[in-house]
DNA sequence: CCAATACTGAAGTCGTAACTTCACTATTGG
DNA sequence: CCAATAGTGAAGTTACGACTTCAGTATTGG
């Protein structure tokens, strides 16, 4: 679980639509698959890399797999972001931008 | 300019040190090719698509192009990962969680 | 003025990521 | 109990993305 991983995940834009479709609630395996014009086996396989980088967590009970949102994976890529905008923020806010160079 | 050219380019590991060198000020092509093992051919085709998914701005003054953060793109992963923890924040703090299977 | 610097453009290599198919196992509703 | 459902595993295809090389154009310091 390490951003590399997370914004890779994230950059497709078919897990992404998974990703977005867990934000309503927890889905199954097919029912994610409905909307997404791939195979199963595509999906599960999408959902192992989400599963990996901790954007999502599954758990199976009888012959169905229940997927939900794993807040971890976010947590990481948002800790990221705000440290990058507190780098350079400060420093644009100073409309120094043009002193820099 | 898309949320999934952001993801995907911050995906990209030297990329990311691209955008983390500027984070502490704007530099040269070359200057940021030097940390990186890779020629400047390499780092000029990955300021590109920095370039083009609006992370980074470029501007060239004689022989040599300034490479500097460009905030847009950051706002826009912003924008979207709030949205993202807007949606199932409040339904995960309920802790019905399991309820809603 | 010209050698070194800073970059650009086009084209090619190579690995990997996103899919597929097919064959299979486990579960469950009627 | 067995057909339909839900998912898994392995293996193959294909396109694309991250690089390289090489040959070129501007710019500039000495």
């Amino acid at each position: 679980m390490n951003i590399t991983n997370v914004l890779h995940a994230l950059g497709d834009p078919t897990r992404r639509a998974i990703v977005e479709q867990l934000g309503t609630g927890p889905r199954s395996v097919s029912h994610l698959a409905e909307p997404l014009n791939i195979t199963l086996t595509a999906v599960a396989q999408h959902l192992q890399i989400l599963q990996a980088c901790g954007l999502v967590t599954t758990s199976k009970s009888g012959r169905t797999r229940n997927c939900r949102v794993n807040p971890a994976g976010f947590l990481l890529l948002g800790n990221w972001l705000s440290y990058q905008q507190s780098l350079w923020s400060r420093r644009l806010d100073r409309l120094g931008d043009i002193l820099d160079e």
